[in-house]
DNA sequence: GTCTATAATACGATAGAC
DNA sequence: GTCTATCGTATTATAGAC
């Protein structure tokens, strides 16, 4: 609540580092990563996370200044990833193109990137305290960037009539659903914890949904 | 982790109660459901929830013997809310109604219930430590039950082949996401804090997806 | 840079008066 | 049933030796 990850970016000292610390900070976060995903901001324990990392607390906050100062890092490591899919999205190509090439690299990147995707839902369910920010202006000025390509295609008339922004809501939706009711999804199909072969079918469905058509003409009353 | 939804049920004793108990029960589970939704499991305190339900910790720890058990209590209702949606889905009807309607259910669901939602939406990401045993058992029987009238729609021709349990994450995560992730929707759209007005058009972006068209045909490449 | 020891506090839960 | 007081513990963070 104390700091947001713009904020952050720029207190970094501009001292540069040794390979021990980029070693030991990529330690850390890798086990951050592991642990916050699992059990949110507030069930993650720097004991856990150090135990993860195979260190000692106080080594542990030697790198990093407190608990909230991890996860801020890896937020902000993970906008990147986050928003890179939605980046390539261009105007240039045809509508099912490129939604079908976004919604494939949407999904991969849920399957390669499961514990961050799990982050970022844990902090927008708690209300974005850190990325708030990020949302309003970043994330904003991006999405409104690519309605408009979208919006374009509508005018053409090879796609259909929508709020451009919703069909992005659409997209991201059902594609980290994946990775985050991964448990659910994984219950529901009968399969054992650590199975994602689920993805080659998800992928079928959602080109079904979004490219082609799910109801078929003449049956829907 | 210590009890599962089901058991719990099954560990309330018997005695009748009074007018005076069944309100302040009321009353804990509504300030519960807000802290528990709002920060999570680990998040929420008995302080927070207490002081939200006007009453002292300890006369709240008469009611509930421990945090985990208004947790479970509060998961126990949800499950109800979460599956009647599901049930009404009828063989019956056509294609286009029956999803129609359901979508527009789930959707007025996330609406009207978004605090159950979230606490959902944070069980799962938790790895649902209370609610596996409903998910493999309950959820997974009626989804089989519900897909199996999909199929035979896809069978029939009425829907395009894919795997109907995959059509059902597809709605679950579209609908739900309104709910979940309502801060990200608003800060991308631009709107207040409590607004909720993009249910309009979200209901209009779910019924061109599901029911009707999206990529103009002829342009698909 | 890394450790042991420990301070400081937040929190879940209980004791016991009324 | 409700309260004040408090216990016990988990957890964040620091002090200080090495």
């Amino acid at each position: 609540m104390a700091d947001t990850v713009t904020e952050a970016a720029t207190t970094t000292p501009a001292r540069a580092k040794t390979r021990i610390q980029r070693e030991n900070e990529t330690r850390i976060l890798r086990a951050a990563l592991e642990v916050f995903s699992e059990k949110g901001f507030h069930g993650a324990t720097l004991d856990r996370i150090a135990g993860a990392a195979d260190m000692s607390k106080p080594n542990l906050l030697y790198y990093f200044k407190n608990k909230e100062e991890i996860h801020i890092a890896l937020l902000t490591d993970l906008l990147d990833i986050w928003l890179a899919p939605l980046r390539e999205i261009s105007g240039d190509g045809r509508p099912a193109d490129e939604i079908g090439s976004y919604i494939r690299r949407k999904l991969d990147s849920s399957r390669a990137f499961p514990r961050e995707s799990r982050l970022f839902a844990n902090e927008i369910l708690a209300g974005a305290p850190h990325i708030g920010d990020f949302l309003q202006t970043e994330l904003k000025q991006l999405v409104d960037e690519k309605a408009a390509i979208l919006q374009g295609w509508i005018d053409a008339g090879q796609l259909a009539p929508c709020d451009p922004r919703h069909l992005l809501f659409a997209i991201w939706s059902t594609t980290q659903h994946y990775a985050d009711f991964s448990v659910q999804v994984r219950h529901v199909l009968g399969l054992t914890p650590g199975d994602v072969s689920y993805y080659d079918e998800a992928a079928r469905m959602l080109d079904t949904l979004f490219l082609g058509r799910l109801v078929a003409p003449g049956t829907e009353g």
